[in-house]
RNA sequence: GGUCAGAUGGCCGAGUGGCUAGGCAAAGCUCUGCAAAAGCUUCUACAGCGGUUCGAAUCCGCUUCUGACCUCCA
């Protein structure tokens, strides 16, 4: 067995994973800014980072997986039409900041729930620690690498690239970035344009607003995730993931804090998950192409042809390896759904199949490949989390089950001890660590005994021979939604 | 403009210097009263042009095209 490796971002390679403290493993993922609606972008990370959670829990780890809020600070410019537009009306009139983002982060948890997401150990909230981001920005002015411009704090990128390595994880040069800046809003007040704000001074019409030793306002975006990984995590901690495109500015930026303050490297392993884009093209605002979570399962938006479900959205996240880009079409989305089927298939028959002893059929060959079938699933998960390897490798396992099940294949050809592996394994797989469920099961028992009957009467029509009835049951039902499926072992049913 | 990724069969997508990933679609078959569902079988691709090599889709160079980041972003 090969150990667990990482793709580290800060070392463009592959690396064996060696946490601090072992069993134990610390992990802080970049959480989401809740000003607006959970999209499908979001799904890629939290999916992402789920597994990398559930497989480090399945290789033994403990794990403690910190996972922030970003719910304070420069979010609410977004939203600046919003907040001056109401700001003369009455208390309860007013869009009250926190009002929006409870909104916002109550449909996120829906959001991850229906995705099957396992929510984190610790879930931070930017707005819950303003004293402990205060208290860093202090320190890193008392060393002498962020500076006070009318009530706002910046940090000194240029000082800092002098005894540091700036832009080492992004891959970029501090003088280069510096000649291809533009002018933006606001930058006067920094002394070079590569400086990021650490803390802002809060405009009059501004409704968030904390006291600070430099006036009335908020924190600067990169500082929640440094002072938040620090209290939760301790200095340095093992992973930190995020989406490919926080590497620049905001990951780059709270290295560069957290060495300040603390004096030490802020990860030792930085996973980044890629993006996902429409007919090649990254989602924005600005191309008319976000689709949201809650549309993607509704099938509400242009773009879509149909609602997909979410099982069906993680498991299309998870053909596809999370370094690479995820491009999203209703053909794409409709080959996972059947996909997502027969995998799902494959679980129930398995879990329904009973080992029968028989020596003289057992073949070697046959026992060994399907070990070898189980081995890969983790050997390729240790590979860097390749879900891509591990789900093909589920699916050849598949078609043994499917054969066994048929019994075109002898279930003795392989040992017992190996059968009873498979189900463990298989299980493990599907359930906990890809975090797949079957989303047809169903539970409801007055249902059930409603279908029963149905089955039953058609059963009794074919039997003699009144194919007028067996079939109007049959054709009203699926009218109605629901499809009978006949089989060797009787006629089920499901919702369609 | 700078930096960095990619270009794989009808579609989606892994991957490795020699050993046909996998899924979907399609065709044939099995099952069935007929269907549906399900299963089985078949379908040998790696942008173009050079080079390295016994051998390259895989390494190197060039060309073309696409995307991402450089500003809020997952």
């Amino acid at each position: 067995m090969n150990p667990l490796k990482i793709y580290n971002s800060l070392s463009r390679e592959k690396e064996i994973f060696a946490p601090i403290n072992p069993p134990y493993a610390g992990m802080y993922v970049c959480g989401p800014t809740v000003s607006g609606e959970t999209h499908l972008g979001h799904s890629r990370p939290y999916v992402t980072f789920d597994i990398v959670y559930r497989f480090l829990q399945y290789s033994g780890y403990k794990v403690r997986y910190v996972r922030n809020i970003t719910d304070a600070g420069h979010f609410e410019e977004e939203d600046k039409d919003a907040v001056d537009k109401v700001a003369v009306k009455a208390k309860l009139e007013q869009l009250e900041p926190m009002e929006l983002v409870q909104k916002y982060t109550n449909i996120y948890h829906d959001m991850m729930d229906k995705l099957n997401v396992i929510r984190p150990s610790i879930e931070p909230t930017a707005t819950g620690h303003i004293v402990e981001q205060i208290s860093m920005i202090e320190d890193i002015i008392a060393k002498g690498f962020a500076y006070v411009v009318n009530g706002s704090v910046y940090f000194d990128v240029t000082r800092y690239a002098k005894q540091h390595d700036y832009g080492r994880l992004s891959g970029r040069k501090i003088e280069e970035m510096i000649a291809g800046s533009r002018e933006l809003e606001g930058q006067g007040e920094k002394r070079n344009p590569a400086d990021f704000a650490l803390w802002k001074n809060a405009p009059p019409e501004h409704l968030m607003r904390w006291k600070s030793p430099w006036g009335e306002g908020f924190p600067g975006w990169h500082i929640e995730c440094s002072a938040m990984s620090s209290k939760y995590l301790g200095i340095p901690f093992d992973i930190h993931g995020g989406g490919m495109d926080l590497l620049f500015p905001h990951h780059e930026s709270e290295i560069a804090q957290t060495k300040i303050a603390t004096g030490l490297a802020l990860a030792n392993y930085w996973m980044h998950n890629n993006m996902i884009t429409i007919k090649g093209q990254k989602m924005s605002k600005s191309l008319g192409n976000t689709i949201t979570i809650a549309q993607m399962f509704s099938g509400g938006h242009p773009l879509l042809e149909q609602g997909y479900s979410p099982m069906t959205l993680r498991f299309f996240i998870l053909q596809t390896h999370y370094r690479s880009t995820l491009d999203f079409s209703n053909e794409a989305l409709l080959a996972a759904e059947k996909g997502l089927q027969r995998l799902m298939n494959a679980l129930d028959a398995l879990n329904k199949l009973s080992y029968k002893e028989n020596a003289a059929q057992y073949k070697e060959e046959e026992n060994n490949q399907v070990l070898q079938l189980m081995n890969s699933c983790t050997e390729y998960m240790n590979d860097d989390f390749n879900t891509a390897m591990a789900m093909a490798s589920l699916f050849e396992l598949s078609s043994k089950i499917f054969s066994w099940k048929n019994e075109q294949l002898a279930i003795a050809s392989i040992k017992k001890e190996t059968f009873e592996l498979l189900v463990k394994t298989f299980n493990a797989f599907v359930t906990d660590i890809f975090g797949l469920k079957n989303e047809k099961e169903n539970d409801d028992s007055k249902m059930n005994g409603l279908m029963e009957l149905l089955i039953s009467l058609r059963k009794e029509a074919r039997s003699k021979k009144d194919f007028a009835t067996s079939d109007k049951i049959r054709d009203d039902l699926f009218a109605a939604g629901i499809q009978l499926k006949d089989g060797k072992e009787g006629t089920s049913w499901e919702g369609v």
